[in-house]
DNA sequence: CACGGATATATCAATACGATACGTCGTGTG
DNA sequence: CACACGACGTATCGTATTGATATATCCGTG
């Protein structure tokens, strides 16, 4: 399977977690969840469920009260092997965990997963973070004849960005490990766990 | 043609303009220009080249003192057309110029533009930004109910990305006014300029 | 009640990717 | 020296992904 539909699985599974949920609610959630200009296109999207339905990580929820003159709308949700394979991906963390790509998904869901396999993702992303940072300067070092004003311009802001990045996760990391389990990041709110006394999803 | 493909043409013509390349020297300098993750792959240059062959917009240059046994390589050089679609490109500014894909390249090559174009695409770009921001804020308003922190946290570090790229347009903005025609960017940094008080902007 | 816009699923041609093949060169190493 | 190995360099191809579009229902509003 290709990265890129192997984040949409974990992204699917993950917000199945919430509740059962349709094709089309899933992907605006998707989008919004990661502040993405790269959007989930519904030709990435359907497939993935449909084979997801075959691979039986996910299956169509019954839903008693759905008025009957209500356009047909798929409802997903996860099977026991889907909670798994959820399980499995967010703790078997490989190299490939903190790519660009995967790692908001990942991100997003820590609060499903244990503080070992949170760090090691954070560790994973900062280092590789720090090793493009280290290539693009030596990179600039070699290079450096005569640039451009804005190019140089954009080096700085791109370098800049990415170290604060690297911030950013130093802190996450840094809270990770001395709050142990209760709160690394100073939030609001609570761990949600699985909102049971939560909405109904009825209409 | 898609946005993908403009985006590499632009870069290739404005690369060219510091002198003969070949395909894979284009390759490495792009990859560093945009600090991207996202790369350009050889089978998105090489056909990309061969049109712009086609099309009259570059053509093989001439290198007298290549030794023979040499493996060939195919060094390209702008011709008149490549010169006019350039400039074309870089002033005639629609709204798609200040995508994501397209606005650093853009960037990276404004010192070959009028500051009327680069106003136009920086204020672009920070509209398009804004827009973003506020879509994903009047989501996030109606969606609170019950966040997890981690998804929260991940929402925070996003919005505030995307406002310190709004706060550095607006420096870039705000240089360019001032410095009119002659040094927008300084050599390392930029004026840290608060908008209306502000004492020199001198480094 | 008619209109437009959000909801919702689905498909498909066009395109971009990434892996790989092929070959050359420079460099270090036993 | 000979050999391996990684950087250089062009090229192609199967497949994954996109983005646009078709279809259809629901709902709020003038």
């Amino acid at each position: 399977m290709t990265r890129r539909a192997e984040t949409i699985e974990l992204a699917v599974l993950g917000l199945l977690h919430e509740g059962p949920m349709h094709g089309y609610e899933l992907r605006k959630r998707l989008n919004l969840m990661l502040g993405w200009g790269r959007v989930l296109s519904y030709g990435s999207l359907y497939p993935t469920l449909k084979k997801m339905l075959r691979t039986g990580l996910i299956e169509e929820a019954e839903l008693g009260s759905v008025r009957p003159s209500r356009r047909p709308r798929i409802t997903y949700q996860l099977t026991d092997d889907g909670h798994h394979r959820f399980e499995h991906l967010m703790t078997e963390v490989g190299p490939t965990a903190w790519e660009d790509e995967t790692f908001g998904v990942r991100f997003a869901f820590f609060g499903r997963t244990d503080m070992e396999s949170r760090l090691r993702v954070l560790e994973g992303r900062r280092s590789r973070l720090q090793e493009r940072l280290h290539r693009v300067q030596a990179d600039l070092a070699r290079t450096q004849k005569e640039v451009d004003r804005y190019a140089a311009e954009l080096q700085r802001h791109g370098v800049e960005s990415v170290e604060r990045e690297v911030d950013w996760l130093s802190r996450l990391i840094d809270a990770e490990r001395r709050g142990g389990q209760p709160g690394p990041v100073d939030g609001a709110h609570l761990p949600a766990g699985t909102p049971d006394g939560g909405p109904p999803d009825r209409t």
